[in-house]
DNA sequence: AGTTGGACCTGACTGC
DNA sequence: TGCAGTCAGGTCCAAC
């Protein structure tokens, strides 16, 4: 199972960018009213139908698109939601819960089976002041992410950095696979006290963090185990060949051969190599 | 205010 | 073969 991150989410916008800007929803279709929150799907429609997509960006783990010139239909993607293109007279995946149809009559289709994600379309100029994200922390890729606003995120947290990366405070758009392979590229033990890195540690968990998001994004995304991510077009990504520690349970560290393990954290399971990280 | 743990959901897997 | 039980985890929320 490998859920949408940052990664994932980018990879879906960059695609959706060269697929869908400029066409105009003309048919609205929500097979689960809960998938559209925190609209009724009468008002969801009203949002939606008739804008054209003038823009596709994304913030943290959530692909964006930008209808019209002051409207935004945010994507939650959940654990388990996909964006799809596909022809209009094709089938609809099992799963479809909301269906955008454009002029051309093709569908962007939003399907997901485990039904935590949904869209919700807002108004509000620009993707900067949406209130619905405006609890996310600074884009880890943006050079105004730095050691420095790091250290300020974690100041008097006694919390594991694993956790305090997953909130999405400190940080926009790190989840489970990416929290791992994080904390393993800077050394850092995933249940770490916050507040107990040095200065070098928090440039190191900086700097990891840039570098394993990039790479991931380079690769198009993780698509690991049984129900894996796709991009929009349905093809995996390929970053989970490179992972060192997430779902990498007895295998061997690839830095000093150690066996990863496995520990349960927060009500979820953390892998890491007990010998390189502290 | 920070921290912790449970609820939500369903496909895949495990064990009897 | 089949059925019950368990696990996964993004996000929200209640309780300490």
């Amino acid at each position: 199972m490998s859920v949408p991150e940052l990664p994932e989410a980018e990879t879906i916008a960059r695609q959706l960018r060269a697929e869908v800007l400029g066409a105009r929803i003309v048919g609205v279709s929500v097979q689960r009213p809960m998938s559209v929150r925190p609209h009724s799907t009468r008002a969801f429609r009203a949002l939606v139908r008739g804008r054209t997509v003038t823009d596709v960006e994304r913030r943290g783990k959530c692909p964006l698109l930008r209808l019209g010139t002051d409207c935004w239909l945010i994507v939650r993607l959940g654990m388990s939601g996909r964006l799809l293109v596909g022809n209009g007279p094709t089938r609809r995946p099992l799963h479809t819960r909301v269906a955008l149809r454009f002029r051309d009559g093709r569908e962007l289709r939003f399907v997901d089976p485990r039904a935590f994600g949904w869209l919700s379309a807002e108004c509000a100029g620009e993707a900067d002041s949406l209130s619905q994200l405006s609890r996310l922390g600074p884009e880890p890729l943006s050079r105004h992410w730095t050691p420095e606003m790091l250290a300020e995120a974690l100041a008097g947290r006694r919390a594991g950095i694993e956790r305090v990366l997953m909130e999405g405070r400190a940080v926009a758009g790190i989840g489970k696979i990416y929290a791992d392979e994080i904390s393993y590229a800077a050394g850092l033990h995933p249940d770490r006290r916050a507040n107990t890195l040095s200065e070098a540690e928090m440039r190191r968990l900086v700097r990891a963090a840039k570098s394993v998001l990039r790479r991931a994004i380079h690769h198009g995304g993780t698509s690991a185990a049984d129900e894996k991510y796709v991009d929009a077009y349905g093809n995996n990504g390929g970053f989970q060949l490179l992972l060192n520690a997430y779902q990498r349970t007895g295998e061997p560290c690839r830095r000093c051969g150690e066996p990863i393990a496995r520990i349960p954290m927060n009500g979820r399971g953390a892998h890491y190599c007990p010998c390189c990280q502290r």
